[in-house]
DNA sequence: TAGGCTGCCCAAAACGTTTTGGGTCCGTCA
DNA sequence: TGACGGACCCAAAACGTTTTGGGCAGCCTA
């Protein structure tokens, strides 16, 4: 019963082949079933490889074909390591959502570190690549062009050259004019931005966007960011804590959204009567936790699934159009007594 | 400059054997720096592998070696799907640490469904997997054992005759004592356990674990858990909404806490005036939104980090002993003015 | 000068499949 | 009765590496 002393030995076709009697040709196609089988002999061979427990072995089948089944996922401005960076929350629900869709069309998906000249990219052999947030003169974009490996991103690369790589995006003007236009509507006057330091294509499409809202309501823009080091609550606090006090604020993540309430709860500011909070949050906090606290969710988990289908299409030969994923808001009585 | 029109043709070891005038076999050699390579013939081979651009392919390498880098995690009692249970955010925080615990071991980690039948499970070659929350009659365990896949476990396996694998377990003993004594020295005298349906190790340990401490107390126990198909807010309610009200409860996981904080709030009991709240939760949510809930957490994500870690070693030969990993308290206003 | 050792290199086997390009038998049709 | 075609099966090539088991000089030792 238990497995033999020595070696364990895998069983593979050939012994299938043997145990019927059959070539190994003949047993790969009644697997398969692909070439001209008679009925009975299938039979036989299906029985045979059912009773000896064979499974065909995928390393050797992705030798011949080519392809392995597996994608991989990159964030690039994450070199030092996945879900370091500010916009955790975003990645973790991304990754989530790209492995559902991908096991669902059978594929896999591997989490890759952002920088390719790591170990690891020279040991999976992904059959194309998720690249989220691509950065300026992206080493990812850069070497998957090299090799041909089939790439899609998560935002659009901002180098030229890179117009024909499918993409997946948000309506972030949609989604910014929705979450703008419900801080208004909930009486809030002077509008400010609490915006990031980064320069990826969200937070620049974002500051552009809310420039554009304020021209056209004839209000004055306020974008507040964190300097290079400084703490995201200090800039929480610079905002509500000034004689010219915003009375509506948005957020562009989930940390900045933290350090709003934290602040306003600090200087005992009355939610929403003093001042309006809203934040892009991919969090399910706000909503689960009863947070006083109005979302803008791009809803990370879809985009990702979005991105993984959209490579399997590609893969496949598949073309179609760029998906963009609208963003949902969720309104809380920090903008409204609900 | 772009590729050359026709097949795209993969460079390979053969390429450079070729463009050096040495065997293959040499060109293996001196880039793996194996054999006995004269220097001069080394930096030949590097300098011209480098100019070609070749990258050895993963495939075919793992076909020879037998060893692809690449391991499994699956969730037992989800065949339905990932991430899809009343547990998520712990197998998110589990998956996360996971996945960056292997890359810093230049291993990839792909998340495979929880029925063994899968397709992907035919697809993708894994050196090795880890299995979370083992079930009774656990199918993956079976399956594994069958195919002499390494495995480790986060949970000890319900099934007897696996003393032999592998498994990281949570210091439940010391959290579940260390979370019980603070409700009670913030002046919790009855304290009630809101427990879950499944019946994995983990819901078993708490209660048994919380039988037991009432007991050295001398203070009667309360277990509480959402009939089949009940919502988490209806036992909740039913808990704090009783004559017999608890002045203390420890939630299982992140939806009890939910539900119960909301209950609480509902009622307009006094947070911790009324009833003091703890919760088992692996969000950041309590603690960077500033809930007024106590947690107790398992530190999912270094849970994950040790598993990863822990098979690896596993397929390198190294045996040790199993990874107790301890939890954490985080104590909120929700049990004491802090 | 024979024998052995060392430093360098190579041809071929092996890994476990799928795919290619037939081959054989038997019945059918002209 | 011979050619043709279909149904069924097979041997060998191919996939791109690593590993095995040497081979061949040149030098050192006895």
């Amino acid at each position: 019963m238990a497995a033999k002393r020595g070696k364990p030995k895998r069983i593979g076709i050939r012994d299938v082949a043997e145990a019927t009697g059959l070539s190994i040709t003949t047993v790969s196609h009644a697997l398969s079933g692909k070439g001209q089988i008679a009925p009975d002999t299938r039979d036989r061979v299906r029985a045979a490889a059912e009773r000896l427990g064979y499974r065909p072995d995928p390393v050797a089948r992705g030798l011949v074909s080519g392809r392995t089944g597996i994608l991989g996922l990159a964030v690039s401005h994450m070199a030092e390591g996945p879900w370091e960076g500010t916009y955790r929350p975003y990645y973790a629900a991304f990754s989530a959502g790209a492995t559902m869709a991908a096991i669902e069309r059978d594929y896999a998906l591997v989490v890759l570190p952002g920088d390719p000249a790591s170990g690891l990219w020279s040991r999976v052999p992904v059959d194309g690549l998720i690249i989220v947030d691509p950065v300026r003169e992206d080493p990812l974009l850069l070497d998957c062009a090299r090799r041909g490996l089939p790439v899609v991103t998560d935002g659009r690369p901002i180098d030229p050259g890179y117009d024909t790589v499918p993409t997946v995006e948000s309506d972030l003007a949609t989604g910014m004019r929705a979450i703008l236009d419900h801080l208004w509507d909930s009486g809030g006057r002077s509008i400010a931005l609490l915006s990031g330091a980064e320069a990826d294509s969200y937070t620049m499409d974002c500051e552009d966007l809310y420039r554009r809202w304020c021209a056209e309501r004839g209000t004055t823009a306020r974008i507040e960011a964190p300097a290079r080091d400084e703490e995201p609550a200090a800039a929480a606090r610079r905002l509500l804590d000034s004689p010219t006090r915003p009375d509506a604020v948005h957020g562009l993540n989930e940390t900045y959204g933290q350090a709003l309430l934290v602040a306003a709860r600090r200087l005992t500011l009355d939610i929403p009567g003093d001042v309006r909070l809203s934040v892009m949050s991919e969090t399910a906090a706000p909503k689960d936790w009863d947070i006083p606290l109005t979302v803008l969710s791009l809803d990370a988990k879809r985009i990702g699934a979005e991105a993984a289908s959209l490579l399997i299409d590609t893969l496949a030969g598949t073309s179609r159009r760029n998906p963009v994923v609208p963003c949902t808001v969720v309104p809380r009585d920090s903008t409204f007594a609900g």
